[in-house]
DNA sequence: CTTGACCTTCCAGCGTTGGGAAGCCCTACC
DNA sequence: GGTAGGGCTTCCCAACGCTGGAAGGTCAAG
């Protein structure tokens, strides 16, 4: 299997695969004699494993960390459960902080007239220091 | 004012003030004859409603926007509402994303026992495409 | 043999921030 | 006046996770 069938049956671009080889994050490919990337069913596993991580949000040492334990038979699943969670606590605090964005500008969008007058309240609240009036 | 106090005064450290004039985002600063920058309580006004703009999440395009609008004294205010809105909706994207990973990965750690055993439905998961199994 | 699709490597960039090196400037203190 | 220390200057590098392109080799079909 050439790498880009490898690339269309895992969901994994052939430049991610080059590049997560590249960065060790999987094996480096066996190679035809001609220097061609030659991949296996098990390599496409391999690869789907890491598009389904990815998916889910998880950052390259995360899904480093998650293979590991895949390959490792004696693995405890309270480590994988660990990762997760660890990586659902990052999830939700950057929903939060979003949440908090949005909310914010949607209480300064519903203030402002959308006309064609300068008058903003947006900009109004944008010139102060964390939407508190600032000292000057 | 050195670029040490404006970035005390502006919440912005000396580093991005550095950066935001290198890319053209604010102006210039001034210089002493030794060639320090020199900030008038104008460009840390300036300053502020970057820092505040980042704080909502706007990216650098979009801070470059609302500057133009808010420097603008014949600006419409539904120019400024619609760059909102528009931010407000990917933000709103964002979190619909971050959830859904949440959401999935919460109920695949509810499933895990996390004990000792290796046996674990997160990693059973991740061996599937979209979380179903494989055509293989 | 030619064409076109594929593969290879390498290099550079995106956006935002932090870190550090080498060297100049300013203030304070002796 | 000399010196120590902090602050300033510019420049380069690193991070994250890719993405694009250039230059060139390989393979299969016509």
């Amino acid at each position: 299997m050439n790498i880009g069938d490898a690339a269309r049956a895992s969901g994994v671009s052939a430049k991610m695969i080059r590049y997560y080889e590249q960065i060790g994050l999987i094996p480096p490919a066996a190679r035809t004699a001609s220097g061609y990337r030659n991949y296996s069913d098990n390599d496409i596993h391999i690869l789907r494993f890491v598009r389904r991580a990815r998916d889910l949000g998880f950052s390259v040492a995360g899904i480093s960390e998650l293979l590991g334990l895949w390959r490792n038979r004696s693995r405890q699943s309270a480590d994988v459960k660990r990762i997760v969670q660890a990586h659902i606590a990052e999830l939700r605090q950057k929903i939060e902080d979003l949440q908090q964005m949005a909310d914010t500008l949607q209480v300064l969008a519903d203030c402002c007239a959308g006309d064609n007058r300068p008058n903003c309240p947006i900009l109004a609240d944008l010139e102060t220091v964390n939407g508190k009036a600032p000292k000057t």
